[in-house]
DNA sequence: ATTTGCACTAACCATTTGGTTAAACCATTC
DNA sequence: GAATGGTTTAACCAAATGGTTAGTGCAAAT
């Protein structure tokens, strides 16, 4: 059965978002991509801003959860963490633009945006319960001293930043595309035991 | 003795291409922000395309020197990366939003904004001796085995993406700006020790 | 005093861009 | 086979946007 129309522009609608964020768009080439008139982008999603607003949410609908998962379960803090990072640098791995397109448009401040992003992660990560069992886990020894917050920025810097800064490494470091992302499959069990040297007590 | 024109508008124009983008940017903007015409945004830099230019090569002109000069000194690997890491915080704490808009820029693979960035890029960081010097100490066993490439992505992902994830951790975890900001004094600290403890052998 | 040349503005222009409309197409229903 | 209703298109529109132009103001040079 071959995709609807609906289904066929948000396919293309997403390529074109992520890859060139919501000022660089053009619904043009929106419809280009998919085969069909512009007229049917509003036609089944209103206006840019309506069809953009539906794909940041079906992206954050995709991430957001499992993240939640991951810290939730059972588990110590070392093993929570790297249940995150082998998680997220193989959810990322199959949509590498994610990342930047989100940071980006979060930097933006559009309200609109950041509603929508906020709605769709009510149930965030569940944080606070992270951070005291860190804290709990530093009291006992278990791990050295590092305040939670400055632990999961260092943790999703580690995951995040090559997917943003490979056209960095590869334009300007000139390290071929291809070994960049043949050294990506590496990544991260490298993460995962740097993180587990670092928190060595 | 008062700004000329020509920098103001420079100035307005880098703050806005910042915060905005390429895409996202206005001439009409800028042209307010700087309290002028539109027009004389032509007549002293031709075209957005050019502005847009010149900005970048400032920004990059104050970037990549000081990194290379961090990396060529003397030093063990553990005092380079230090040096690094304190440098580049001072740096980006002091611009914020450089990080986000070179490297969204980047991922645009816009070839002009490339070539740009090569071009003023050229005496980029003496990598391959750095990654040299990495490898001896290892085989020295002064350092715990780690591929160089991957330690500055970890490095660099530790330092940059604090400033990139302000608005998601400020917005999506609410943890207040002043706090957040507050936090961040603390960075390099934080990171340099990580960064320590994670290669101590 | 007149000329010269740079700095500057108001008004304008052409193109792009998001969005609309009226009509055509086409399968299903009556 | 005519009517119905969702889908699709070509053509169009108004606003936004990057860029231009003709001319003004004004200080320094002549």
């Amino acid at each position: 059965m071959p995709e609807t129309t609906e289904q066929i522009i948000l396919n293309k609608a997403k390529e074109v978002f992520m890859q060139k964020g919501f000022a660089g768009a053009r619904m043009q080439e929106i419809a280009d991509a998919a085969g069909i008139n512009k007229a049917m982008l509003h036609y089944y999603y209103r206006s840019k801003e309506q069809l953009f607003k539906v794909i940041v949410e079906e992206i954050v609908q995709g991430l957001i959860p499992r993240l939640g998962d991951a810290l939730a379960g059972e588990g110590s803090v070392v093993e929570k963490l790297e249940k995150v990072i082998r998680l997220y640098i193989s959810i990322i791995s199959e949509t590498p633009f994610v990342p930047m397109f989100l940071l980006h448009e979060l930097s933006q401040n559009r309200t609109a945006f950041i509603t929508t992003m906020k709605s769709r992660a009510a149930r965030f990560p569940n944080f606070p319960a992270f951070f005291l069992q860190v804290m709990n886990e530093q009291a006992e020894g278990k791990i050295k001293p590092i305040q939670p917050i400055h632990l999961i920025l260092n943790v999703m810097g580690m995951v995040i930043f090559p997917f943003i800064a490979r056209p960095l490494v590869i334009n300007l470091v000139e390290i071929p595309a291809e070994q960049f992302d043949a050294m990506m499959k590496d990544r991260a069990d490298v993460v995962v035991e740097f993180m587990k040297n670092a928190l060595k007590p």
